[in-house]
DNA sequence: GACAAACTAAACCGCCTGGTTTAGATCGTC
DNA sequence: GACGATCTAAACCAGGCGGTTTAGTTTGTC
């Protein structure tokens, strides 16, 4: 409609107000976790009245949870690789497993999982946001991906779902507990690509022709 | 028998005051999170006063610390198997993966997983109690019995510790990350014990000779 | 220049928090 | 049977919480 087209455009500098409000809150709640961060501290730190806030979210809850989804579903990495037919088996594994690896010890990768884990009792939502965007989605796609290359007789496994599983899981190494755990919360890349080159091996070893 | 009952009873329940104070403490943290617990919490499913507790126990920081690495150190499961010298090699694998596998799956080990994960940047030491008495811990014990296998030329290993780190990432499997994001809190065993004969397969078809 | 919508700062509400203090009850010990 | 330690319930504190309200200001449109 053409009144509330304009009605748009007309606002679009107060309309920033929300994503403002959303950066902001997703900052704090990130590294600090839905207990310890107040709403006057979403106000200061997004520089704006509590009162604004409250006119775009209902509540606490609802905010942190429209964050930390927002943040499951954007921060997923490319995955196209797996998508085009299965050409040099390990440089596709090296490849997929980089991604994924480094995600896994960023500090956004770790934040979220950390805000998931904890929270996932009082907003079981954020589980299903997390684990069906992020882990599922890749072990379904590296899963098919291993079956077209098996199809291909270029690879002898069982079963796909449980070799993607497998593959994944060995990526998901010491370095993403300790990122986890605080212990090393950033983790020298050329150790990710040695503990990524391990995983390509074994599996390669393994399941390999 | 009734003098000695009420004498048991009341010494008893001086000396234990601290005691049930961690139990309900434990119980309450670990199922809850350290935000969402009060003292005056602990205090009713303790059967206490508070100023008992206070008693006892500097804050509740202290308290909260106290118990999750008490938790860490007491859940540590059974390895005894790994200090042996390596017999069938298939069956050893199997039994440290069934119980490491188990306990990863398990409604304390969830819980306090995800206590050390979440509060963690608040409390660093719970990291490092976690980390250093359970995973490097059983990493250490299975790279060292590994090295010992292929001493007696059983496998053929680059990095023992690699190997070890492996295997015992592909135990903490999407039952475990299903698990921690409430998913399925309780996974069948059977469901395990595949994961774990997937995990042994692979390793052994990888590693073995 | 009038007007409605979006915004602001600040006061305000009731409630709960971690933590302390009171005054008194119970207990084992000498 | 009295003492010191340990416990109790309950009142109390200052402060922060989520959330609302108020009263007034900016903004773009007509």
């Amino acid at each position: 409609m053409e009144t509330a087209g304009k009605l748009d455009r007309a606002v679009g500098a107060r309309a920033m107000k929300p994503q403002q409000i959303r950066e902001a809150a997703a900052r704090l709640f990130l590294a600090q976790g839905y207990g310890a961060v107040s709403m006057d501290a979403v106000a200061r730190e997004a520089g704006v009245s509590k009162a604004t806030i409250y006119a775009h979210f209902a509540d606490k809850a609802e905010l942190f949870a429209d964050l930390v989804k927002e943040e499951c579903a954007r921060q997923w990495p490319d995955t196209a690789m797996l998508e085009s037919e299965p050409g040099d088996l390990r440089e596709a594994l090296m490849a997929v497993g980089m991604v994924y690896a480094e995600l896994l010890v960023s500090p956004k990768g770790v934040q979220t999982f950390r805000m998931v884990v904890a929270e996932s009792p009082r907003f079981p939502e954020l589980g299903r946001a997390f684990y069906d965007g992020g882990p599922r989605l890749i072990r379904d796609k590296l899963a098919a991906y291993l079956a077209r290359a098996e199809a291909q007789g270029k690879l002898a496994l069982g079963d796909p779902r449980l070799a993607a599983q497998q593959f994944l899981a060995m990526l998901r190494c010491e370095h993403h507990l300790r990122a986890l755990t605080g212990l090393d919360p950033a983790p020298a890349p050329a150790e990710i690509a040695r503990v990524v080159a391990g995983a390509t091996d074994m599996f390669l070893r393994a399941y390999g022709r």
